[in-house]
DNA sequence: TTAAGATATCGAGGGGTCCTCGAGTTAGCA
DNA sequence: TGCTAACTCGAGGACCCCTCGATATCTTAA
């Protein structure tokens, strides 16, 4: 077995994992978050077996995948606050969860099925995006509707991203704008 | 090979066509549209060789299957202008096609690829849905934003089913809710 | 340098799935 | 009661998931 790099791995170890990595990076680009792991085995050059070895599941494969993704995205969501206003902040929260969660096919519904596995290995990734949404809704308060709650905020993004990875993603960002629109606008409408 | 019903099947085809849709929709309700074929056959009592004499492919299995509620969902669509405001009539054929839309695990994806696949035998409906949808959109200008399109709305109304698939009926609605009050809003914003 | 032991790799194999197609069966008409 | 067109069957090839005992390789300490 090949733990994250907490022991040192043996060197055929190491270089394995990384060919694996680079296949499956490649195999869920064409094909998706569901590309046959057996055909990633082989395009990297190892067995099955090892795929297996590495990394015990898809959702495995997957984090690890996403690791460098995700801690730039929660590097971005912690650095918001403050640096904009809180309703631009959470914009472009939304704006960048939506790209990272189509970054292959399949991967929105990947995702939000994580959410919602405490057993997952994207579980605790999953939440962590929860909690930053939660804390950009709350400071957005006030400039948005009262009554629109950080769910509804997860569920657009979440939608936005699965409308870029189907449609595209000019589309998704137009949904994006429209969803944002309407989070402003309360009863006495709000200065634009 | 046995025909929509063009020309009368044989008892014995008859009988066992409406055996494959009863479990096809069992099989699709609790496993989602890309439910195992060959459980469905075995399901129905018929052999694979069967299910796919009667049914070409998935899509066409999907499509049966979904025949009388499309039928039901035209009817809606060709009688709400002039039933309702215009605006209504178009939250009214959002709120119906979303709910449509989400009757399997997996449709909205589904139907969404038919939409662009001009080969697929759901590809017919899924323009008819399109059309109705430009429709009630033209007939609500001036309530909505002149810039939102009918590719718009549609695609808020696929990412609610989507919604509702993957996460639950209600967030979906609350998403829709949302989505719909970003479309009236227009930078004069119009009387509620 | 070498040999033991820990670590990693291999791949056959059981159990699924999709879909095809030649051979066998049957409904329904004459 | 045939006859035939219509229908059904299911083995079989190609692919997929995942496991696990046998095998090979790296590393370290003597």
């Amino acid at each position: 077995m090949a733990g994250t790099g907490a022991r040192r791995m043996r060197a055929d170890a190491r270089r394995n994992r990384e060919r694996l990595l680079t296949a499956a990076d490649e195999g869920f680009r064409e094909h998706g978050v569901e590309a046959s792991l057996e055909r990633i085995a082989r395009e990297a050059g190892v067995s099955i077996g090892t795929l297996y070895a590495h990394f015990p599941s898809r959702q495995a494969l997957a984090a690890a995948l996403l690791r460098a993704r995700h801690d730039s995205l929660f590097e971005l969501g912690d650095s918001l606050p403050g640096e904009w206003s809180a309703i631009d902040a959470l914009a472009t929260w939304m704006r960048a969860v939506a790209a990272h969660a189509a970054a292959y096919r399949g991967l929105a519904t990947f995702l939000v099925n994580a959410l919602g596995d405490e057993a997952s290995e994207l579980h605790a990734e999953c939440a962590r995006m929860a909690r930053i949404t939660e804390r950009l809704v709350d400071n957005a308060r006030g400039t948005i509707g009262a009554k629109v709650t950080a769910e509804d905020v997860l569920a657009v993004t979440n939608a936005a991203a699965w409308t870029r990875e189907q449609v595209s993603s000019s589309q998704a960002d137009r949904l994006l704008d429209l969803a944002l629109r309407g989070l402003r606008a309360v009863t006495p409408e709000p200065p634009l």
